[in-house]
DNA sequence: TGTACATGTCGTCATATCCCGATATAATAA
DNA sequence: TTATTATATCGGGATATGACGACATGTACA
């Protein structure tokens, strides 16, 4: 039995609460860029802290906040530390973002 | 000529922060139920509220924020006032959500 | 060993956001 | 008119977030 679109089950508040913190800890102009970055590409700290004009050890706390909302996973390589993306979504979600921002 | 995506430019730090600014206005657990429900049906501003269990004059203030971001749109109607989704980008970040956040 | 470098953590302060009560506007009903 | 209902706005107090300097950890290499 097909459910019309408008009878699907509205999300739990509590749920929303968390895809808000989900969002929210997105909503950030270096975080996004940073994400932008690491979904085309793998970059130490330092280089996405450059890429954003602020000291690494703002990148560091960026990407702990990414990592543990479980946006991002990272693995240590020598004195370097490199992370990727985990979220599927994010990459649907920066798509939403150079839609409605990316000036042509 | 086709660009290999790693090389797409990345986008401006000052349309990130616009787009940040966006995200943190969606990034409320009312607020996107509103949307939610918005992108399903035509809902009266006490309705919404009843949804949220929060003061129709709060759900009239998550609606106002939404409507300076261009997320939503209104049209009055007797004693009531009706919002409609017109940022055509919300669908999609719904979708993201429940796929990420209801439990099935 | 020691020292330079990459990354991470800890306080702190300024600012932004959230939530609420009180009040305002605007339309309908009596 | 007056009362009632629906929606909107204002002001402030509590809390969360952002940015920063200082410091800590951990790795590499002379």
């Amino acid at each position: 039995m097909i459910e019309h679109a408008s009878r699907k089950k509205l999300t739990d508040l509590d749920d929303l609460n968390q895809a808000a913190d989900c969002l929210r800890i997105l909503a950030h102009p270096h975080r996004l860029r940073i994400v932008q970055m690491l979904l085309r590409d793998e970059y130490t700290v330092g280089e996405l802290a450059e890429a954003c004009g602020i000291a690494s050890h703002m990148a560091s706390e960026h990407l702990r906040l990414m990592q543990r909302c479980k946006f991002l996973d990272s693995a240590k390589q020598g004195r370097f530390r490199y992370y990727r993306v985990i979220e599927p979504n994010l990459a649907n979600i920066l798509d939403c973002v150079e839609k409605r921002f990316d000036k042509q």
